[in-house]
DNA sequence: ATAAGTCTCTTGTCGAGACAACCTTTGCGT
DNA sequence: ACGCAAAGGTTGTCTCGACAAGAGACTTAT
């Protein structure tokens, strides 16, 4: 155990609730949107993405950016979401390689009605439970965790 | 989207990182225990927990709460480790509902060698990015988040 | 005693994600 | 033009975790 740098006490805590944090808040969250909705958390991001780009369409790899997740994961959820009537898939028009996914109006439906109570979890949950100087260090915390974590929303993995 | 209360933008800009955080570090943390120790994050919580307890024995029901999960889950996991020779399983003497897990010497050996790579990667990715200042912050920000997300504070005294 | 209820843990089933293999299309080098 | 590598997606397989159901063991009330 020696020969490595250690972690102070400090550094201990912190993490060690940090971890019980990641541990606990997509449970959370899956759990209210499955319960209410019939929704993965996974699901309902990227409906939203949808909702937020023009035309409610975006391509598959832009969407898988924009949600932290990976083709293949994205090409299964789509494939439920399309079978449930919320998106619809269409070839690029100007590369035939690529894929649209597109909201469909019964999506931006769902969307619109499952998003007040995700927030109010998001509230509940996080927001309401810290003050406005604390949300703004929690941003600068997070966003000083993304530039290693994230730096260009591109994971290569090593086999 | 109205008649419900919306984040400000400041607080939801703080909402998508720590989003993205919670999507991202369990994935990282994985895939170094993964390829260096074929170890699950997991998988290591419960053998570290273990190694910090008297005996290094703990009931499975403790053992549950230590580590923020629950009973089925970590009845898999240690079935696992125990198939691979690093935890064993025993009937507890005063309880006979109890069962006793407990870390064998080359589960020992295992956590020790598992632990550095372990340390230099939550160094790498989240203590050494962030300064002392923001380590006492992030500690209390989860601190707040865990009394609503862990009411019964799992850190209780063992048995 | 004994029956009901609770605690402790295990097992079986099922859905979701990781990973690899594959196919098609595009771009690039020559 | 042609051949090859890279980009964009999909599909199949396998593992892990959630959930529900179940089997023993302890407790309590009658």
């Amino acid at each position: 155990m020696d020969g490595a740098r250690w972690l102070t006490p400090e550094q201990l805590r912190a993490w060690i609730r940090l971890e019980a944090v990641v541990e606990l808040l997509p449970a959370v969250l899956d759990s209210q949107l499955q319960h209410d909705e019939q929704l993965t958390h996974f699901e309902y991001l990227v409906m939203a993405k949808l909702s937020e780009s023009p035309e409610h369409t975006l391509r598959m790899t832009a969407l898988a950016a924009t949600t932290n997740s990976t083709l293949p994961r994205l090409s299964h959820v789509v494939s439920r979401l399309e079978s449930r009537g919320f998106v619809e898939r269409s070839p690029c028009p100007t590369d035939r390689r690529a894929t649209n996914a597109h909201l469909t109006e019964a999506g931006w439906q769902k969307v619109v009605q499952t998003a007040p109570g995700h927030v109010e979890t998001v509230r509940d949950y996080v927001i309401d439970r810290l003050t406005d100087e604390q949300v703004t260090q929690l941003d600068e915390i997070m966003q000083a965790l993304l530039q290693k974590l994230d730096p260009e929303n591109t994971l290569r993995r090593l086999p």
